[in-house]
DNA sequence: TATTTAATGATATATAATATCAATAAGAAT
DNA sequence: ATTCTTATTGATATTATATATCATTAAATA
């Protein structure tokens, strides 16, 4: 009993994900999935990105600035974010779980998740 | 020789964030001043909070699903999001400094700031 | 008080994302 | 294989947040 029908579109849209290792926005991966699909509407592709992530396939990254990015690699892992270009990185953060032990928050707040974003300037932006 | 000019409306847009601290948005602020000052507009409420960013008068606080929140609480936190209700909450971070010199980030990363958001329930909401 | 121009208010525009809805097609039932 | 059900699609409208534009207003100074 499958309530989640195996369209054309959502396995091109994951795929594309997963192809797209630049952590891609929905319009990046519109862009890339039109390519082979010219008549995939944008609608599709933010829906079918909500449901990805719903079902745990892909991760949803989002940034201050602008759009939500989107993550193929599913390991719990953080991101350095450019605000010069929009880049964003993958970071590591072994201190993390330390630091939750000792950080002092509002009374009772259930803690879910934490997002934690890095911004600066990255290496190629740097050396413009 | 100022550039920036004592405006009614700035000093009551500074003094509206200095005197609702639940870090509000630009619309709540709107909805504060407009008492004082019906015909404020909201291009005004926008254009002045960004202006006092930019002065270091008060702090701006980027959350991933809405609007953007006002701080006018300057010293250096971090803050707790309920995506319940969408209230913010002050956070203390004193391990930070030590992880910041644990986290392996992409290589010639300039890192010029940390933004931290905590993500669960708060009290209020895990009381209903 | 007159002058200069930063700032305002009103509106238009941009951007990201969701909502709506008739048409289509995936997958089950026959 | 064909029919049926309804999830999904594509197109478009709408919402939300924020910025851009521009004539008018009003700070600050001369």
């Amino acid at each position: 009993m499958s309530i989640s029908r195996n369209t054309i579109q959502r396995s091109l849209i994951l795929q594309t994900v997963r192809s797209l290792h630049h952590h891609p926005t929905a319009e990046e991966i519109y862009r890339e999935t039109v390519k082979y699909h010219p008549n995939i509407s944008k609608a599709t592709v933010y829906r079918n990105l909500n449901l990805l992530v719903q079902q745990g396939e892909i991760l949803k990254v989002e940034v201050p600035d602008g759009a939500d990015h989107f993550d193929f690699k599913l390991q719990y892992h953080h991101h350095a974010y450019c605000h010069k270009c929009g880049s964003i990185y993958d970071m590591e953060m072994p201190a993390l779980e330390d630091m939750m032990e000792r950080a002092k928050g509002p009374q009772d707040f259930l803690l879910e998740e934490c997002n934690i974003l890095f911004r600066g300037v990255c290496s190629k932006c740097r050396q413009k």
